[in-house]
DNA sequence: TCTTATACTTCAGAGTCCAAAGCTATGGAG
DNA sequence: CTCCATAGCTTTGGACTCTGAAGTATAAGA
């Protein structure tokens, strides 16, 4: 009862618990996140539009937002050319492929449990 | 330009791409959700106190609300015992161990990016 | 001049998250 | 007999997030 540590018995366990995991977790925790980093990598590079066709469930604001989010985080690369009328490209970083390969699995088996 | 589909260009690649994807991800797409079955899975089962301390980062309502959605979806399972005071405890579903499995790369590579 | 094209941004309304307080029930202290 | 403690939530009101629809910028072409 007379403990040091008021009481906080946390992850106090054999195996691995990720707690109060953040950063990345948080970037993929939001709508559409884990499926627009599989499409972005399923392909070279992406511009907008080509997003908006695979993702034609999301609008067109939480597209824009979500990359943002992922270039911050750096997952994703934004290439832009100053033509007119405009392009620009979206790949995946280094990073950002690592979260795909990882996410793949999971992706697959929810997708074969629709 | 005359083409019977008027103009949905979607998952046209070689590889493979989890377009419009929905269910479980769904789930798994809000906030602390991707924790929550790490945590719960890393435990053979835990009370709804237990699950606070290791997310105290969430809100009571939160954890609630996950809680509830996980169990529609069948990741886990509710068990409740009629004792004064009440006991509760959650365990994976074989479902939710599958889906903690897929996700265990991934919550690795985050934590390990901290 | 009007249309087309691309990649967004802005808006109001609906839905989601938060902390804090309240609720249910029972057994024990005062 | 009233008060407190315990466990597992639900409720509340305010802040933040997602939505579709509409608007912005630029220049080439009809």
């Amino acid at each position: 009862m007379a403990d040091t540590t008021a009481d906080a018995p946390v992850c106090d366990i054999d195996g691995m618990c990720y707690c109060p995991l953040t950063g990345v977790i948080d970037t993929l925790s939001r709508k559409y996140a884990m499926q627009l980093v599989s499409i972005i990598g399923a392909h070279d590079s992406l511009r907008f539009a080509e997003i908006e066709a695979h993702l034609s469930t999301a609008s067109t604001s939480t597209i824009s937002k979500r990359l943002d989010e992922f270039e911050d985080a750096g997952l994703i690369d934004r290439t832009q050319y100053n033509e007119i009328p405009p392009r620009v490209e979206y790949s995946l970083t280094d990073d950002g492929d690592e979260v795909r390969t990882r996410l793949e699995p999971l992706l697959e088996w929810a997708s074969a449990a629709e």
